[in-house]
DNA sequence: AGCACGCCGACT
DNA sequence: GTCGGCGTGCTC
C-alpha cells in the first residue's frame, strides 16, 4: 500500500497553479508512473483532462482521501524528465523566480515525444517450430499482416524496420502485438557498444597534441583541484593559447572514468571548427546540438544520449539539460558570452545553472575564456572559482596597430560624416593593397533618430517611448511594436523644415561607404540581411571567399570568425554600448573592442584598428586599447563597488506594466510601502519606482523598483513575499508584474 | 488557464 | 418573472 499518491505539477502556467497537486496512482498504472513521467489528470470543477508531470511519489494522503482525484492514464507520447533535473528545475525556480512548469519545461529541451520510425531492426524471437506454430494460429484466424510478416522473417529472419512498413505494409500496432507475445524483437540498428572499450581504440589512433608546459601546468592545476573541492574552474588565455586543449584532455580523463561530458559554446561563434575537432578527436562519441536542428533531430539525439551511444554532448546554453546519467563534467567555452543568459522565462544563466547541475550530479564545472565576465573574475578573486591562466599563445602573432579617433573633434574639424578622416584614408590603402576591411557598429538598419535641429523634438512612436527609426523606403518604423509613419517634411510641433537624423545605422554605413569608395564591393551583415535561414553563413563564406572588399555589420560579424585577409578592423561608434541603461554597458564595451582588435590580430599581416568614439576618456575604452583586462576589471568592480552592483552586490528588478499610468503608479507605490514595512535594518536598499528606460511599450506603461543586497538569499526571500503580497491583494489584478535577478 | 457560482440589467 | 453580463474564487 505504498507510493499510492502522486504530487503532480499542473501544465498551466498560473502563478496561482504554481505548487504541486496531490493525486491518487489506479492500480493498474503502479510501477509506471514515477518522478518525471508525463501523466493526464482530470483537473478543476469540469474535470477536464490536463497534462501534469510528475515531480515525487508518496504514501501519506495530504488532504481528505475523497477529495483526490485519479490519475487518469499515461500520457500516451510519455517523455519522462530524470529525478536529477528535476530538482534543478527546483534549483531554477526558486532562484529566478518561474513558475515550476516552465523550470521544468526549460530542464526538458525536448517538449514532445518524436515518432520515429528508422532505425530498427526485426527479428525472430522463436525457434523455427515456435513460429511455424504461430504461422498455424495466424491462419486459422485470418492475421494477414502478422502471416505477411511471419513469413517474411522465416526467410530472412532479420527485417530493416523501413522494409516491414513500406513494403510489408505492417503496422505499428500489429508490432507491438507480436512484440507483447514474444513473436518478434526489436532491436535499435545502432548497437549499444562499451564507450571506454570504444574509446580506447580512439585513444590509440588520435592522440591529442602534447600540451606546453605552461597548459600542462593548468591542466595539473584543475586536476589537483578535482581532487580537493568542488570550485569550479576557469581558464583564462587568449585565442589560440590552447584552452581547448586541455578542454579536450579533461574530457577524456573524465571519459576514461565512465562518465559523460556537456560542453557549452556560444550560440553563433566558432562552432563548427571546433566541433570538427571534437569529432576528429572523439568519433562517434560526441554529438551536437544545434538551433537549425529539427524536434525529431534534437529528439534522436536524447534517445542516443539516453541509448549511452554519446557520452559528450556539444551545443548552445539548453545542452545544459542532456539528461546525461552519469555526468562528470560541464566544460563552458567562451564563458563571458551573452547568449549563456536566457532571454525567455526563466532568465537563467547557463553558469550559474551548470554550477548547480554540477553540486547536484558531482560533477565537475570547467569554463574558459580570454576576457572573463566580470561575475566570473570577481568570483575567482573571491576565492569561489579557481584561477588559471595561460599567458603565451603559439604561432607568431603580429599585434595590430590601433588608432583612437575622438569624433568631437571630427567634428570640430567639420567633417559630419560617420567615417573619420583617418578611418577613410586607412580603407583607401587597404583596398589599393587588395586587402580586406570589417567595420563594425552596434545599430542595426538605417538605426537612426528623427528630430528637429530647431526646437528638438525628437519624434516618437504612439504607442511606445522610443523614438522612430528611419528606413530606406521613407518610412518611420517603430522597432517595438511596428507602427509605422511617413516620412515627415516638417517639424510637428514648431513647423520647422529643418528636420532630419543623425544615422548611424549599418544600412547608412554601407552607402557613405559606397559614396566614398564607388568600385569597393561591400557586403552587410545586421538582424534584417540575416533574417533567412543560413544567411549569415552565406554572407561570411562570400566575404572569406573575398567576393566582397569590405564587411559591414553588426557584433555578430566580429565573433570568433578567421578572415586571414582582413588587415583593418574599423569600429564605427564604439560608445554605442555605453548609452545603454545597463550595469553591464561598460562590459559590453569592452568585450566589443576587445573582440574587434583580437579580429585584426593573430595573422601574419600587419594590422590596424580604427576606434571612433565620442568618449575617448572613458576608462572601457582606454583598457581595451591596451589590451589590459586586470586594469579594466579594477576600474569596472570599484563602479559596481560604489554602485552596489553584482556581482560585488545582487539587484532584484521588479518590473511592472499597466495599460493605466494611475494604476501602475499606484501598484508601485504599494509595493514600495509594502517593502519599506517589512525592511530590516540593514538587509536591503532601494531604488525607486522610476519609469522604465522604454518608459512605454504598445501602450503599456512600464515602471521598475530595484532591491539591492549583499546577501542573495535575502533577495530570493523578498521576491517570495512580494509574490505572496501581489496574489493575496487584488489591487494588482490589472498590473504586470515580473521580476528579474541580476539582469 | 478555464470553469462554476453569483448577483444586477434588458428582454421574450 | 428569466436570460445572460462578467466579477470572484477555486482547482488535489
Amino acid at each position: 500500500m505504498k507510493e499510492q499518491y502522486a504530487d503532480i505539477i499542473v501544465d498551466i502556467t498560473h502563478e496561482k497553479l504554481d505548487r504541486p497537486f496531490q493525486y491518487q496512482i489506479p492500480s493498474e498504472l503502479k510501477g509506471q508512473v514515477q518522478a518525471g513521467t508525463r501523466v493526464k489528470i482530470p483537473f478543476g470543477e469540469g474535470n477536464r483532462i490536463i497534462n501534469g508531470y510528475v515531480i515525487s511519489l508518496g504514501s501519506r494522503p495530504r488532504y481528505k482521501p475523497e477529495k483526490i482525484k485519479k490519475i487518469a492514464e499515461m500520457a500516451e507520447d510519455g517523455i519522462t524528465v530524470d529525478t536529477k533535473l528535476i530538482m534543478l528545475a527546483t534549483w531554477i525556480r526558486h532562484t529566478y523566480g518561474s513558475t515550476m512548469i516552465q523550470a521544468l519545461k526549460t530542464v526538458m529541451p525536448v517538449k514532445d515525444k518524436q515518432k520515429t520510425k528508422f532505425g530498427r531492426k526485426i527479428l525472430l524471437n522463436v525457434n523455427q517450430l515456435q513460429a511455424a506454430f504461430w504461422l498455424e494460429e495466424f491462419r486459422r484466424k485470418k492475421y494477414k499482416a502478422k502471416i505477411r510478416l511471419l513469413e517474411a522473417l522465416l526467410e530472412r529472419t532479420e527485417l530493416t524496420d523501413e522494409y516491414v512498413s513500406r513494403e510489408l505494409k505492417i503496422s505499428e500496432e500489429s508490432m507491438k502485438k507480436m512484440t507483447e507475445k514474444g513473436i518478434i524483437r526489436m532491436v535499435q540498428l545502432t548497437v549499444y557498444r562499451n564507450p571506454v572499450e570504444k574509446l580506447d581504440v580512439l585513444l590509440q589512433e588520435k592522440a591529442v597534441p602534447d600540451l606546453t608546459a605552461e597548459q600542462q601546468k593548468v591542466l595539473d592545476g584543475i586536476l589537483r583541484e578535482w581532487k580537493v573541492g568542488e570550485r569550479p574552474c576557469l581558464i583564462q588565455g587568449v585565442t589560440g593559447s590552447g584552452k581547448t586543449l586541455v578542454y579536450m584532455k579533461l574530457i577524456e580523463k573524465v571519459l576514461l572514468k565512465g562518465h559523460q561530458v556537456i560542453m557549452l559554446i556560444p550560440e553563433i561563434a566558432l562552432t563548427w571548427q571546433m566541433v570538427q575537432r571534437f569529432y576528429r578527436r572523439f568519433g562517434s562519441l560526441v554529438t551536437v546540438l544545434n538551433s537549425k536542428m529539427s524536434p525529431a533531430e534534437r529528439y534522436d539525439q536524447f534517445e542516443r544520449v539516453k541509448r549511452g551511444d554519446v557520452q559528450v554532448m556539444i551545443g548552445p546554453r539548453s545542452a545544459l539539460f542532456t539528461p546525461f546519467s552519469r555526468l562528470g563534467l560541464i566544460v563552458i567555452d567562451e564563458e563571458h558570452e551573452n547568449s549563456y543568459r536566457s532571454e525567455g522565462t526563466p532568465k537563467y544563466h547557463a553558469r550559474e545553472t551548470a554550477i548547480a547541475r554540477g553540486k547536484l550530479e558531482g560533477a565537475h564545472v570547467v569554463m574558459g575564456s580570454a576576457m572573463p565576465s566580470i561575475d566570473a573574475y570577481y568570483r575567482c578573486k573571491q576565492g569561489h572559482y579557481a584561477l588559471f591562466q595561460i599567458k603565451s599563445q603559439y604561432g607568431n602573432t603580429v599585434f595590430p596597430k590601433i588608432y583612437l579617433v575622438d569624433m568631437r573633434e571630427e567634428l570640430k574639424k567639420g567633417n559630419r560624416t560617420v567615417l573619420s578622416n583617418c578611418l577613410q584614408e586607412a580603407i583607401e590603402l587597404r583596398l589599393k593593397a587588395g586587402e580586406q576591411v570589417i567595420l563594425f557598429l552596434n545599430r542595426k538598419g538605417y538605426a537612426s533618430v528623427i528630430s528637429c535641429r530647431a526646437c528638438g523634438h525628437v519624434i516618437k512612436c504612439l504607442h511606445c517611448d522610443v523614438p522612430l527609426t528611419y528606413y530606406n523606403n521613407g518610412r518611420l518604423i517603430c522597432h517595438y511594436c511596428g507602427f509605422d509613419r511617413e516620412e515627415l517634411r516638417s517639424c510637428p510641433k514648431c513647423n520647422s523644415p529643418y528636420i532630419g537624423g543623425f544615422y548611424a545605422g549599418t544600412q547608412q554605413v554601407e552607402q557613405m561607404v559606397k559614396k566614398f569608395f564607388p568600385k569597393a564591393r561591400t557586403l552587410r551583415m545586421d538582424a534584417d540581411t540575416t533574417r533567412g535561414k543560413d544567411k549569415s553563413e552565406r554572407i561570411l563564406k562570400a566575404f572569406s571567399a573575398e567576393k566582397a572588399d569590405i564587411l559591414i555589420g553588426t557584433q555578430m560579424i566580429v565573433k570568433g570568425h578567421n578572415f586571414s585577409k582582413v588587415t583593418l578592423v574599423g569600429v564605427i561608434a564604439a560608445d554605442m554600448t555605453l548609452f545603454a541603461s545597463n550595469y553591464r554597458a561598460a562590459e559590453r564595451t569592452y568585450q566589443l573592442l576587445a573582440q574587434a582588435i583580437s579580429c585584426a590580430a593573430q595573422r601574419e599581416l600587419l594590422g590596424e584598428v580604427v576606434i571612433q568614439t565620442y568618449y575617448p576618456e572613458h576608462y572601457s575604452i582606454k583598457a581595451a586599447l591596451s589590451q589590459d583586462y586586470e586594469a579594466f576589471y579594477e576600474k569596472e568592480i570599484d563602479s559596481r563597488e560604489l554602485m552596489n552592483y553584482p556581482p560585488v552586490s545582487n539587484l532584484l528588478a521588479v518590473r511592472a506594466s499597466c495599460d493605466r499610468e494611475d494604476h501602475l503608479q499606484n501598484a508601485m507605490d504599494y509595493i514600495r510601502r509594502y517593502l519599506l514595512k517589512i525592511k530590516r535594518k540593514k538587509d536591503f536598499q532601494l531604488v525607486g519606482p522610476a519609469p522604465e528606460s522604454i518608459a512605454k511599450i504598445q501602450d503599456y506603461y512600464r515602471e521598475v523598483l530595484y532591491l539591492k543586497s549583499k546577501e542573495k538569499q535575502e533577495l530570493i526571500r523578498l521576491r517570495e513575499l512580494l509574490e505572496h503580497y501581489i496574489e493575496t491583494n487584488s489591487g494588482f489584478a490589472s498590473v504586470h508584474i515580473q521580476f528579474d535577478f541580476n539582469v
